[in-house]
DNA sequence: TGACCGATGAAT
DNA sequence: TTCATCGGTCAT
């Protein structure tokens, strides 16, 4: 398993968003690897993005880890219960980021289905909390790099057989964002997977 | 110090 | 469609 390298992220976030899709997000915890297919992700495009959390230059210490250099993770906290896992994009410049909404669950399913506390595989990481819930990623990864040890992501489905498949539509849950909550920003692989086991 | 609100999920 | 639930943010 060779992860991605720093230049994947570090480039246009729209198209990190779209090359992640098909992409293996892999989470290593006391010794349990749980890992899943990307199949869902969002942009988050930095200062003048209304919906970032950098937008504006916004430099509060829960953002932190989005002015580091891409490929590290942004994670955090919301709504007082849930967890949110992102990848940082471009440069400390661009404070920019990818969040990851779903997975097709792939190794350490039984791990997942007990934290989880549910055996139905199509809600282990079908959300961006129940996601982070199945592999075990809290505040605690905030900051990590994304090339190992504890969370790494890898090559898996080809990105030349993902493209035709993705559709790109409005982002989920920022009606407070004026006009940029119509920008085409979150991608997914509808049925890609449907007849499989997700 | 305090009010407000959210990149959600689960039950209804 | 409703609500649980509390940290982050920003205005006092």
């Amino acid at each position: 398993m060779k992860p991605l390298s720093a230049r994947f992220y570090q480039r246009d976030t729209t198209t990190v968003a779209r090359e992640l899709l098909g992409k293996q997000l892999v989470r290593v915890q006391n010794k349990k690897i749980t890992s899943g297919i990307i199949i869902e992700t969002e942009a988050y495009l930095g200062l003048d993005d209304p919906a970032c959390h950098t937008f504006g230059g916004r430099h509060s210490e829960r953002v932190k880890s989005m002015y580091l250099m891409g490929g590290h993770a942004y994670v955090y906290f919301i709504y007082g219960l849930h967890f949110c896992f992102n990848v940082v994009t471009q440069n400390q410049k661009k404070p920019e980021a990818v969040l990851i909404r779903s997975l097709w669950p792939v190794d350490g399913i039984a791990t997942m289905q007990k934290r989880r506390h549910t055996e139905i595989i199509k809600n282990l990481c079908s959300g961006p909390a129940k996601l982070c819930e199945a592999l075990g990623i809290d505040r605690g990864c905030d900051g990590y790099p994304l090339n190992g040890p504890q969370i790494l992501i890898t090559k898996n489905i080809s990105f030349k057989k993902i493209e035709p498949k993705i559709v790109a539509t409005p982002r989920i849950g920022i009606d407070y964002a004026g006009q940029a909550k119509t920008w085409p920003l979150r991608f997914t692989l509808p049925g890609y997977f449907s007849g499989r086991t997700y």
